[in-house]
DNA sequence: CCAAACTGAACGAGCGGTCGCTCATTTTTC
DNA sequence: GAAAAATGAGCGACCGCTCGTTCAGTTTGG
């Protein structure tokens, strides 16, 4: 998937296994926590202060702020939108804007959070885990891919956006898009065990790897492949590639 | 390979064909067009008009632009860097950067161009044309890997950044990368001739698209793929994939 | 041979404008 | 009527780009 700024990977992404597990050390429990990991707490998601006290007004705010933002973004890009824009769009004026977020980046968080929540949940909605593995597998990367076409401008987005993100908040983003990563784990790894699917345990990540990058490919290199296949015939043939390369009889 | 802007590849390219008929009617013949399409001339490279009359001057102040310009964008990002910044970074005043560039998009368009003709020319003298179709692919796919390797932060720049050129600059932009794409496809011809790789002419520029793909891959999963691969096993295990598909026998 | 005239590359203060963000004030809510 | 929320004029920084000026080097004219 398209779900990061290349470029503060390249710099960053060789230690960020320590750099979690650093970074995190001043996070506190909070009903907001969910993880563990080198013995931090990891926090899922970043916290905006704001000026407002209700949360529910805050929520309803904020998700007004994000459903203007994605579309100027999606159209302007991050730097050519101004702050002016977006408080229009949203329906309020750019005091109140200021109420709800502290900076023109904290709206590219919240638009870029929610964007991979709805591809997340979009495919954990579409996945069961009755069946085999490899049954599972394949259900799972239909769609994937059906998700992928559905939303690829605003998966562009952020790949192309993200990279202005500080390199703080961009790492959880990140995550954000590791877990999606881990659901393809999940399945594999379920594969393995029923026997379905007949891969090393150590090549799962590189395989769950290998599926998102082709998910990616038929986000940005679209208008390439468009002129030689439909979703469907893609999504046929990259499967049954993947499939060799488990090395399963189908 | 990296050599676009998604966004704008979405919003055009679905009439680039019709596209570049009609944006180049205005086109004269001059010693610097070199093709035909569509009955207009097309022009290769984008002139930027400058205020100083020697031209062996412009050249070598726009290669210490470009020089400088690489390095900040990389670094900065196209947005973030100040035309005071390339100015000071080329050695000169904010005006002289102006007697040779109209805009900071021409910046931009020259650091783009000489990216590209770094990857062409680098790709084109590693590609010899004796022996099999076959052999000059495998040789031509270890160069291609090499390249994207090696430049993969300016690969990335081009990515992320060609977005923000006027759309009429892009589409030389774009131009620039079809071009090595139809190296592939020249290479893949060579070998449907001769017999040495076995697939249907009407597939070669899909699988010259596919090259690229892959080339790109390594470029921007490679924070991922190095917790994998080396650039030789990776090389190996897509050139054994490109084959398969080849249907030939090794 | 030299001085006067000309050339054009380099310069950088400054212009017009934009942008992200603040805060004194008003409006709404309960 | 007090607290909460919304407002938008305004601030100050900064940005892309311009243009009047400088000056080393070249050409011209006597």
């Amino acid at each position: 998937m398209a779900f990061r700024a290349l470029q503060a990977y390249n710099n960053v992404d060789i230690n960020i296994e320590s750099a979690f597990g650093l970074s995190f050390s001043k996070c506190c429990l909070t009903k907001r926590s969910v993880g563990w990991k080198g013995g931090y707490v990891v926090e899922k998601k970043k916290n905006i202060p704001s000026l407002v006290k209700d949360p529910k007004l805050i929520e309803k705010r904020r998700e007004q702020i994000i459903e203007a933002a994605v579309d100027l973004f999606i159209n302007k890009g991050f730097h050519k939108t101004t702050t002016r824009e977006i408080a229009r769009a949203s329906g309020f004026s750019i005091g109140t804007l200021y109420e709800y977020i502290e900076s023109k980046e904290d709206v590219l968080y919240l638009v870029c959070d929610a964007i991979h929540g709805e591809v997340e949940s979009r495919l954990r909605e579409a996945i069961t885990f009755n069946g085999t593995g490899l049954k599972n597998l394949k259900l799972a990367l239909r769609s994937f891919f059906r998700v992928m076409d559905q939303m690829s401008d605003r998966v562009l987005l952020i790949y192309q956006e993200s990279k202005s993100l500080p390199k703080e908040t961009l790492r959880y983003v990140l995550r954000r898009e590791e877990e999606i990563t881990q659901i393809f784990e999940e399945i594999l790894r379920k594969g393995i065990a029923d026997g379905s699917i007949g891969i090393d345990e150590k090549h799962v990540k590189l395989m769950a790897d290998n599926i998102m990058v082709l998910g990616e490919m038929w986000v940005f290199r679209r208008w390439a492949l468009k002129r030689h296949y439909t979703l469907e015939e893609y999504t046929d043939k990259q499967t049954a590639l993947l499939l060799r390369e488990i090395s399963v009889s189908e």
